[in-house]
DNA sequence: TATAATGATACCATTTTGGTATCATTATAC
DNA sequence: GTATAATGATACCAAAATGGTATCATTATA
């Protein structure tokens, strides 16, 4: 199967879980890997590699966690996958071009850089912003009524 | 990274191979496997599982090989990808719904589902006619022998 | 009948994956 | 100022996937 890994998933769930909070909201790494069902262990690194990586600030201590570092617009769910999980490649050689010997007389090789590319071109326009704004609204069922608690 | 893996490229070179010949051209596994660099007893298996799964005919017994089910023009990349690295899933959810408890309420699962149709539509596109013909052109190179044909 | 090919499949070492555990550090709450 | 609740960093592990080899059986030709 081609796929993203199991982390890279959770590292999305993760992101869009910090993303539909109110802006500045601070969440503990507890609470987040409850709330979207990642093992704690694991949720515990991958809040540390997407802080490394510049997607969230740390607040140590007691009473501390992480927020958002950027405004969710500006993160795409590309640079998510890649940071978690390398580069979008396809085929090796897109990436580490000595890989192949072939490469200087193979014609596959230019399909597999522009399928990457079309692949990266969407998953770069997916912003934390629209996947929030998305989960929200079906979150408060429109309630006229004003009965939402 | 994100990538096939090197069976499913190798697969690709060994059909790319088949359609660069002539129509109807028996080739063998060790032709093959030596032309475009495969390593020979991945080769062997490569070639089976492609006739298995449709795209080569075998002839067996001395003098044997294996030719072109199908034309080339009805080959596309994706089938070949599938066939051998199983389902362009993006994420495991997309094709094993079960896997994932959020599902129902996970707004990135829409945009993998998007991403992967965005990618397998690309690939389907790509037909073995296309990588063969422009595998052709550039091969002004005088051949040593009897030139292009 | 010897030979050259594929069919099928078992085997293997290494790497990757998914996950856990631990100890060190930091800041708050009281 | 100390107990506590959080992160930082990293080592560890089992299981699966990956990339590759080897072997024996079968088939058809020369
Ligand atoms: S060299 Fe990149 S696909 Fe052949
Ligand atoms: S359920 Fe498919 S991505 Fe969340």
């Amino acid at each position: 199967m081609l796929t993203i890994n199991r982390k890279t998933d959770y590292a999305a769930r993760i992101l869009l879980h910090l993303a539909m909070q109110p802006p500045g909201t601070t969440v503990t790494v507890q609470e987040a890997a409850q709330a979207r069902l990642v093992p704690y262990p694991l949720a515990r690194r991958l809040f540390s590699l997407l802080a490394n990586a510049g997607f969230l600030k740390t607040h140590r201590g007691k009473g501390g966690g992480f927020s958002l570092a950027r405004s969710p617009a500006e993160i795409s769910l590309l640079e998510v996958v890649e940071a978690v999980e390398g580069p979008v490649a396809l085929n090796r050689c897109t990436v580490e071009p000595q890989e192949c010997p072939l490469v200087s007389d193979c014609p596959v090789h230019e399909e597999w850089v522009k399928a990457r590319d079309v692949l990266r071109d969407y998953l770069g326009r997916v912003s934390f912003q629209q996947l929030a704004e998305r989960a929200i609204q079906p979150r408060n069922h429109p309630d006229p009524r004003g009965g939402a608690q």
